[in-house]
RNA sequence: GGGCGCUUAGCUCAGUUGGUUCAGAGCACCUCGUUUACACCGAGGGGGUCGGGGGUUCGAAUCCCUCAGCGCCCACCA
C-alpha cells in the first residue's frame, strides 16, 4: 500500500474540524441525568490577535473539554470576547489620528459607530483563529461583554450594588492630559525608562510667630500656592521638634500645619515635604490621614487659576510659572538650592504632553464586606488554584483589599447609569434605563414635571473588570428578570434552566497577573449574587516567553505567528510542543524545538499506524509470545491511564501528556510492535492483529485531548465507521487494574535484550546476526521465546560460560553471548572487576547501615528489610562475578 | 520598601509525609546503523558532591538557620 511514510496535518485537519461541526459535536445543552462539564474561556480582547499566550490557555482548556466529553459529561466550553475598554479605544483612537480625526472633534456617538465598525472587523478574528488549534468551544454561545444581555446584566449590578449600599462616590487622582483635555489610564501613561533630569528646589518656609524656617525640597514649585501642609518622618530627630507648629506658605503667608508621616524619606531631599494634595497622588494620601485642605490650583488646560492667589500666574501655563516663580523665589532669597536629579516623568501616549494628577470624582466600590467570603473559600479550598503557591499571593491580596475604583473616562463601554437633575455633587439617581430614572428623580426631588431631557447621564464608563466579574454568569444570561430578583439582589438559579446545570464551571484556566483583577472579582460576583463559586479550580498557566526569557512582545520580534507554526508544524505539534515544557504556574519558554518535537510525535503514531495497517492476517494460531506482549501492554496500558488520571486530578498537564507520550513512543511502539511484528513480508495472526487495533484505539482515545486531529483521523483509518461514530465522542478508556507481576517480568525481559543489544553495540556484532545465548540463570523459562525474538537469539541454553564468549550479569544472573574472534580477556577481566569494586563497595555501605543498631532499631521495619535484602542480592552478584572472573 | 516564590544533568523541569525502584524524565549531546513503519528514525552511551556554608537525625535534594544569586506581584521616593 502506499501511504506516504510523513504524516500531513495540512491534509486533515480542516476537514475534521469541519466534521465536527457539521455534527454538532461541541454544541451542549442542559440535559438531565447528565454531569456538567463547563469551561467559560477567558475572554480576549476584542482587538487581539492570537499569541503564544493565548495558543497555551486554549490548547490547556480544550484538552480538558475534549477529556471530559469523551467521559460522558456535557461538555461545555464558552467562547467570547471582551470588550476591554481601555485597550479597545486607545487603539481606536489611535486608528482615527491616523487617518486625521481626532476624537475630541467626535461627538460621543460617532465615536462609538468607528468602535463598533472596528469591533466588527477585528473583533472575530481571535475566535476564527482558535478554530484552527483546535479548540471545540460551543460557538453558538459565542459572547461578547458589549452584547445587549451581558450590557444590562452589567447595569443591572451597578444598580444592585448602588443600592445595597456597596458602590459610592469619592476623590481620586487620575492622570490628566492638559492638551488633548482628557483622563487617561496608566496604560497610556509613558515612563522614559532611564529617567529625566528633573531639578529639585530647595525653598525656605517661615515657620509662624518666629524666626525660624524650614527648608522643603520640590520639584513643582509652581504648586507651592496649593500647599496645605508641611510633612517630616516623625522619627526624624532633626526635625520633630517642630511637628504640630505652623509654616507660612511662600508670598500667600497662608499658615499650614506641620505634620508627621512616615512616608517622608529621612535621606531624600531635605528631609521636609511640602504637601499639595490637589497635585500629586502620594500627597493626597498624606491629605487625608492628616485632614488637610485640598486646593487645587491648576485649571483643566494646565494654567493656574485664581486659587493661587497671585495675579499675575493666574492664567499662565504651569511650566511658564515653574520659571517665573523660581526667579521670584530667588529673589526673595528663599531659594536656597537647585539640585539635579533624575526621576521620571509620565508622559502622555497621546500627545506626549507631561501627566498633570488631578483629583476627580470617582465611582467607588467598598470591597472589605463583600469580599468576605471570596476570601474565606479560596483558604479554605473550597476553589482550589493550581499551582497552590497562588493561595498566598491572593490571601495577602484579599487581606489588604483596597476599595476598586471602577468609574474609566472614556466612551468605550457600559456607561455608568448615574442620572444627574442637578449641579450638586448628590444630586443623581441610578437606575437600569433613563425612564427609570426619570420616576427616580421625581420622587427624590418631589418635582414631578421633570422629564428625560432634564437629566443628564454620567459621561464616565465602567471599569472593563467590573463587567467581565460576570462572564461565569452572565454568559448564561444568570441577570434576566426572570431569574434575578431585584428586591434581594440575588439570583435564583432553579428559575434559569442554563445556569442551573452549568454553574458553577469546572476550571478556569487564566493568567496569574489577572489572579485579582479578574479571578477574585469573579469569585466575589457567584457568592454575592448566587451564594455559590463561579468555578471549582484555577489552572493558572505561566507567561510564554523566549529562550532567553524574554516576555514575547511584539516590539521584540520574537513572538511567532502562531497560524504559521500550525501551518508548519500541524495543529496538534503545535498543542503538544506548549505542553511538553509547561507545568502550571511554570513560565513556558518557547522554543520551536518543542513544536518540532510535536510534530515528530504525531509522524511517529502516523507510522505505528502504516506498520499495524500493513500487516496481512493469516488464520495460524495465536504464537505464545504474542500473548505474552498483549498480556504485558495491557497492563502497561493501564497502569499508564492511572498514572495519567493522577497527574490531570492535579492538572500535570505536562506529565500528563509525557505519560501517554512515552506509552506510545517507548512501550507502544518501541517494545510492544517489535514483539509481536512477523517477519519481513509475513501475515499476521488474526488474533493479535485485532487485538492490536482494539489497543490502538485506546491508545488514540487518551491520546484525543491532546491531539484532537491525527487521533480522529486514525480512528477513522484503523476501521470502518459508521457516520458520527467519532474519536471526540469515544468513550474515554477507563484505568483498570494492572499486574505488577507481568510488568517485572517484562522489565527483566527488557533488561536482559538491552543487555545483548549493548554488547551488539560495543563489540559490532549486526543485530541482524542470530546467535546464541548462554545463561547460568535459573527462570528464563517464561520468557525464552519473547526474549529470543527480541534480542534476536537462535538458541538459549543453560549452562556455565563457553570458551570464548563475552559476558554481562542481570540481577544476580550472568549471561553469556559467543564470540566470533578471541575476546580480548584482559579488557573482559577489567569489565568486570570494575563491577565488582563498584557492587562490594555498595555492600559495604549497606553492611555499615545494618550494623549500625540505632538504625536496626530506628528505622520501620520495612526500611531494614529492604536493606536486607540489598545486603543479600549485592552477595549473591558478588558470588556470580567472582566465578566469572575466576573462570577467565 | 512590602509580600510571595525559585536555585537538582548542557537546557526545561519531576522528585507527595525525611528511608524500597532516590538522584530521575524529556530534549540536547556522543558512538554505531540507510534493518524490512518511521533518519520527523533505530540501538547503545556519557553526563549532576541536588546554589554555598552550618545544624537536627541512625539517615537530608527533602526539615531548621545562614549567606549568595534569580524571578514575580504590589507600592514607588517629593
Amino acid at each position: 500500500m502506499s501511504i506516504s511514510a510523513q504524516y500531513d496535518p495540512t491534509q486533515v485537519e480542516d476537514k475534521w474540524y469541519q466534521y465536527w461541526l457539521d455534527r454538532n459535536f461541541f454544541h451542549a445543552a442542559p440535559k438531565t441525568g447528565k454531569e456538567a462539564y463547563t469551561l467559560v474561556i477567558p475572554p480576549p480582547n476584542v482587538t487581539g490577535v492570537l499569541h503564544m499566550g493565548h495558543m497555551l490557555n486554549n490548547t490547556i482548556q480544550d484538552v480538558l473539554i475534549r477529556k471530559a466529553r469523551m467521559e460522558g459529561k456535557e461538555a461545555c466550553w464558552v467562547p467570547g470576547t471582551d470588550h476591554a475598554s481601555i485597550a479597545t479605544e486607545a487603539k481606536v483612537v489611535k486608528m482615527l489620528r491616523e487617518k486625521g480625526i481626532k476624537k475630541s472633534d467626535l461627538s460621543r456617538e460617532d465615536f462609538l459607530k468607528h468602535a463598533y465598525e472596528w469591533k466588527d472587523k477585528y473583533g472575530g478574528i481571535i475566535l476564527e483563529q482558535l478554530k484552527k488549534l483546535g479548540a471545540s468551544c460551543d460557538w453558538e454561545r459565542t459572547a461578547f461583554t458589549m452584547d445587549k444581555g451581558y450590557h444590562d446584566a452589567v447595569i443591572r449590578q451597578f444598580v444592585d450594588l448602588f443600592n445595597k449600599g456597596y458602590i459610592y462616590r469619592g476623590l481620586r487622582m487620575v492622570n490628566w492630559d492638559c492638551e488633548a483635555m482628557t483622563t487617561i489610564s496608566n496604560e497610556e501613561v509613558i515612563y522614559n525608562e532611564d529617567g529625566e533630569k528633573a531639578i529639585l528646589y530647595h525653598v525656605k518656609y517661615q515657620i509662624k510667630d518666629s524666626n525660624e524656617f524650614v527648608t522643603i525640597a520640590t520639584q513643582r514649585p509652581e504648586t507651592i500656592m496649593g500647599d496645605t501642609g508641611v510633612a517630616v518622618n516623625p522619627n526624624d530627630d532633626r526635625f520633630k521638634h517642630l511637628i504640630g507648629k505652623k509654616a507660612l506658605v511662600p508670598f500667600i503667608n497662608r499658615e499650614i500645619p506641620i505634620i508627621g508621616d512616615d512616608y517622608v524619606e529621612l535621606d531624600f531631599g531635605t528631609g521636609c515635604l511640602k504637601v499639595t494634595p490637589a497635585h500629586d497622588p502620594n500627597d493626597y494620601e498624606i491629605g487625608q490621614r492628616h485632614n488637610l485642605e485640598t486646593i487645587d490650583t491648576i485649571n483643566l488646560d494646565g494654567t493656574l487659576n485664581e486659587k493661587c492667589e497671585i495675579d499675575k500666574y493666574v492664567g499662565q501655563d504651569r511650566f511658564k510659572v515653574r520659571k517665573m516663580i523660581v526667579k521670584d523665589l530667588q529673589e526673595a532669597g528663599i531659594l536656597v538650592k537647585e539640585e539635579e536629579f533624575i526621576t521620571k516623568i509620565g508622559r502622555s501616549e497621546r500627545t506626549n504632553s507631561v501627566v498633570e494628577p488631578k483629583l476627580s470624582l470617582q465611582w467607588f466600590i467598598k470591597m472589605k464586606e463583600i469580599s468576605r467570603r471570596a476570601h474565606k473559600v479560596v483558604m479554605d479550598d473550597e476553589i482550589q488554584l493550581f499551582p497552590p503557591k497562588f493561595k498566598n499571593t491572593y490571601n495577602h491580596w484579599m487581606e489588604n483589599v483596597r476599595d476598586w475604583c471602577i468609574s474609566r473616562q472614556l466612551w468605550w463601554g457600559q456607561r455608568i447609569p448615574a442620572y444627574y437633575y442637578g449641579e450638586g455633587e448628590n444630586d443623581f439617581v441610578v437606575a437600569e434605563t433613563i425612564d427609570q430614572a426619570v420616576g427616580e428623580a421625581r420622587k427624590t426631588t418631589g418635582n414631578n414635571s421633570l422629564s428625560a431631557n432634564d437629566l443628564r447621564q454620567d459621561e464616565d464608563v465602567l471599569d472593563t473588570w467590573a463587567s467581565s466579574n460576570l462572564w461565569p454568569i452572565a454568559v448564561f444570561d444568570g441577570f434576566n428578570e426572570n431569574c434575578f430578583d431585584k428586591a434581594t439582589g440575588k439570583i435564583d438559579k432553579s428559575k434559569n434552566e442554563e445556569l442551573n446545570f452549568f454553574y458553577p464551571t469546572n476550571t478556569l484556566v487564566t493568567a496569574p497577573e489577572i489572579l485579582f483583577f479578574w479571578v477574585a472579582r469573579m469569585v466575589i460576583a457567584g457568592y454575592e449574587y448566587l451564594d455559590e463559586k463561579p468555578f471549582e479550580n484555577v489552572y493558572l498557566t505561566g507567561i510564554v516567553r523566549d529562550k532567553q526569557r524574554r516576555k514575547m512582545s511584539k516590539s521584540l520580534g520574537n513572538s511567532p505567528d502562531p497560524l504559521d507554526l500550525i501551518k508548519q508544524y500541524g495543529a496538534d505539534g503545535v498543542r503538544t510542543g506548549m505542553l511538553f515544557s509547561s507545568p502550571a504556574g511554570n513560565d513556558l519558554l518557547f522554543d520551536e524545538k518543542l513544536v518540532e518535537q510535536g510534530r515528530n510525535f504525531s509522524n511517529k503514531i502516523w507510522n505505528a499506524f502504516r506498520l499495524v495497517k500493513g500487516w496481512k492476517t493469516t488464520d495460524i494460531a495465536q504464537p505464545e509470545v504474542n500473548v505474552q506482549a498483549i498480556a504485558w501492554f495491557e497492563s502497561k496500558l493501564n497502569k499508564a491511564l492511572t498514572d495519567l488520571e493522577d497527574h490531570f486530578s492535579k492538572f500535570r498537564m505536562s506529565d500528563a501528556l509525557m505519560t501517554a507520550y512515552k506509552l506510545v513512543w517507548n512501550d507502544f511502539c518501541s517494545w510492544y510492535l517489535e514483539w509481536i511484528k512477523p517477519e519481513y513480508g509475513q501475515p499476521i495472526d488474526a488474533a493479535t492483529q485485532a487485538k492490536t487495533i482494539e489497543l490502538f484505539e485506546k491508545v488514540l482515545k487518551l491520546l484525543h485531548p491532546f491531539m484532537p486531529f491525527i487521533t480522529e483521523e486514525l480512528w477513522h483509518e484503523l476501521k470502518d465507521r459508521k457516520d458520527g461514530e467519532a474519536i471526540i465522542v469515544a468513550e474515554w478508556p477507563k484505568a483498570a487494574s494492572y499486574d505488577d507481576k507481568i510488568l517485572k517480568e517484562a522489565d527483566l525481559l527488557f533488561e536482559i535484550t538491552s543487555g545483548i543489544r549493548n554488547i551488539r553495540s560495543s563489540k559490532g556484532i549486526s543485530p541482524k546476526e542470530a546467535f546464541e545465548l548462554t545463561t547460568n540463570a535459573k527462570s528464563v523459562g517464561g520468557i525464552a521465546e519473547s526474549l529470543k525474538k527480541l534480542a534476536n537469539l537462535s538458541e538459549i541454553q543453560s549452562g556455565d560460560k563457553p570458551a570464548n564468549a563475552f559476558s554481562f550479569v542481570v540481577g544476580s544472573d550472568e549471561y553469556f553471548i559467543p564470540a566470533s574472534d578471541n575476546v580480548d580477556m584482559e579488557a573482559e577481566r577489567q569489565k568486570i572487576e570494575e563491577e565488582l569494586n563498584y557492587t562490594r563497595g555498595f555492600l559495604k555501605s549497606v553492611e555499615k547501615k545494618l550494623s549500625n543498631e540505632k538504625f536496626v532499631k530506628g528505622a520501620p521495619a520495612q526500611v531494614v528489610e529492604m536493606e536486607r535484602k540489598k545486603m543479600a542480592d549485592a552477595e549473591a552478584k558478588i558470588k556470580t562475578l567472582e566465578e566469572s572472573l575466576a573462570s577467565l
